[in-house]
RNA sequence: GGAGAGGUGGCUGAGUGGUCGAAAGCACCGCACUCGAAAUGCGGCGUACCUUUACCGGUACCGUGGGUUCGAAUCCCACCCUCUCCGCCA
């Protein structure tokens, strides 16, 4: 959501980032229905005040037994009725256009995000590792199946496309994945875990910006509720509607969940494999700002996220997003890309975004300084910490050995009951 | 799922059609008293938007959205949420 008052004093700032995003003119278009709003709330609330008065005034006159002042204040009455009706109706009407509108629009870059249409405009802002050198590398689907311990088929007879089952040490691997970075995240990152609702409500999904624009990409359940396609939604939810006292700033929570996506835009891509589900599991980062400290928050939280894939020792980069490659709730993103030898590049893997005030204004998250009069606005950002179904497909294209097998790294095996590698006989 | 109770300002809580943005208490802030503190006394103390250099002023908000009325915290309807009891259930 737009500070309004913002988009008034710098229309053509929000011009320029709603243009490159396809929404040339929504800045003019808003500052008209802006103006429109107030003209019309202004007629509404002054015949309003008149109202207001002559009311008052029927309350005196009946008060007093006065009746013959009470009727003519009456037909006073009711000539105005008609005229603030239509001021007000007129109000409301560009007010919930002016409101529809903005909550289409997408928050604005940071200054220094660079230009570009898409992700070949994202810049490398470094390199971690080097890739292993594999003969033949095989894919991780192939992998899994040869282990007999992925099975895309039994999911497709209960489940569909985009589905997997995962048996025997590649379901504990997933397991063990997701209790190792939970673990990382809590125990050296300071997040605090939580075990969030994975239904939520049209006003949650609203709040971190999925509704209204992207409700398809989402499913839904019978009573109207919303399966989350990240624990994003659920952790950043947590403040929605509070005014959090500065000095309990910043919030830092992370959860590992399933997350659900209905990826119908995505027809034909990744259709092989696990790089892309219907459900997956994921450790999420969620840290929640004061203003100025957001942009620091942000380092720290992809410095967390990397940290996993270094403890993996994987292969990896990161990117600063382009303008045209950012999501519609992020003011800047860094992806996390792991290098995956069957496809010869690198791969995302995380995703961690600065979404500055956007998220909080949708869902009215405040804070409050002691001393101070007002409330300002938290930020909010996410990061995934990580992805743990492309973790694992990392892994097993990473450590795969000419046999097939799987090495173990040292920093799982503890998770793995002492395992140090799979090779189907386990 | 059935039956019932209830949602009012930071908190407790009064208010069943007219000057109610809302009593009172607590908390908080200022002043007085005091060497200081406590106690006491006096005063102040919601949010958002509009207008204004400022002062003043206006509008809206008593869970949410509609409705009735000249006028709604108060009456009507729908929904949301909380609590209690019963039923079912991991």
């Amino acid at each position: 959501m737009h500070d309004i008052r913002a988009l008034r004093d710098q229309p053509d700032l929000y011009e320029m980032a709603w243009a490159a995003k396809g929404r040339s003119g929504a800045s003019a278009e808003a500052v008209q229905l802006d103006q429109q709003v107030r003209a019309a709330r202004s007629a509404s609330e002054a015949a309003q005040a008149r109202r207001n008065d002559l009311s008052r005034r029927i309350g005196q006159a009946k008060a007093a037994k006065d009746e013959a002042s009470a009727a003519l204040l009456f037909d006073e009455v009711e000539a105005l009725k008609a005229e603030a009706a239509g001021d007000a109706e007129r109000a409301k009407a560009a007010e919930e256009a002016l409101r529809d509108l903005l909550a289409s629009l997408p928050n604005l870059p940071a200054q220094d995000v660079p230009f570009g249409e898409d992700e070949a405009g994202n810049v490398e802002v470094r390199r971690w590792g080097e890739p292993f050198a594999i003969q033949a590398p095989r894919n991780h689907a192939d992998l899994g199946e040869a282990l007999g311990l992925m099975d895309f088929e039994a999911a497709a007879r209960m489940s569909g496309a985009r589905f997997v089952v995962l048996k025997g040490p590649l379901a504990r691997l997933e397991r063990a994945l997701g209790q190792f970075m939970l673990d990382i995240q809590t125990l050296e990152h300071g997040y605090t875990e939580v075990s969030p609702p994975l239904l939520v409500r049209d006003a949650a999904a609203f709040g971190t910006g999925q509704l209204p624009k992207f409700s398809e990409d989402l499913f839904r359940t019978t009573d109207d509720r919303w399966l989350i396609p990240t624990a994003e939604v659920s952790l950043t939810n947590l403040v929605r509607e509070q005014i959090l006292a500065a000095e309990t700033l910043p919030l830092r929570l992370t959860a590992l969940t399933p997350c659900f996506r209905s990826e119908a835009g995505a027809s034909g891509r990744d259709t092989r494999g696990m790089i892309r589900q219907h459900q997956f599991y994921k450790v999420e980062l969620v840290s929640i700002t004061e203003p100025d400290q957001s942009d620091a928050e942000h380092e720290r939280m992809v410095s967390c996220a990397e940290a996993v894939l270094k403890r993996l020792d994987l292969p990896f980069r990161t990117m600063l997003l382009c303008r045209g490659d950012m999501g519609f709730s992020a003011r800047r993103t860094y992806d996390l890309e792991v290098w995956l030898p069957s496809e010869g590049r690198y791969r995302e893997i995380s995703s961690c975004s600065n979404c500055g005030d956007f998220q909080a204004r949708r869902m009215d998250a405040r804070t409050k300084s002691a001393g101070e009069k007002g409330t300002r606005y938290v930020h909010t950002l996410n990061g995934s910490g990580l992805a743990v179904g492309r973790t694992l497909v990392a892994l097993l294209e990473n450590y795969q050995d000419e046999g097939g097998r799987i090495a173990i790294p040292q920093v799982l095996q503890a998770y793995m009951g002492g395992v140090t590698h799979i090779d189907g006989n386990a």
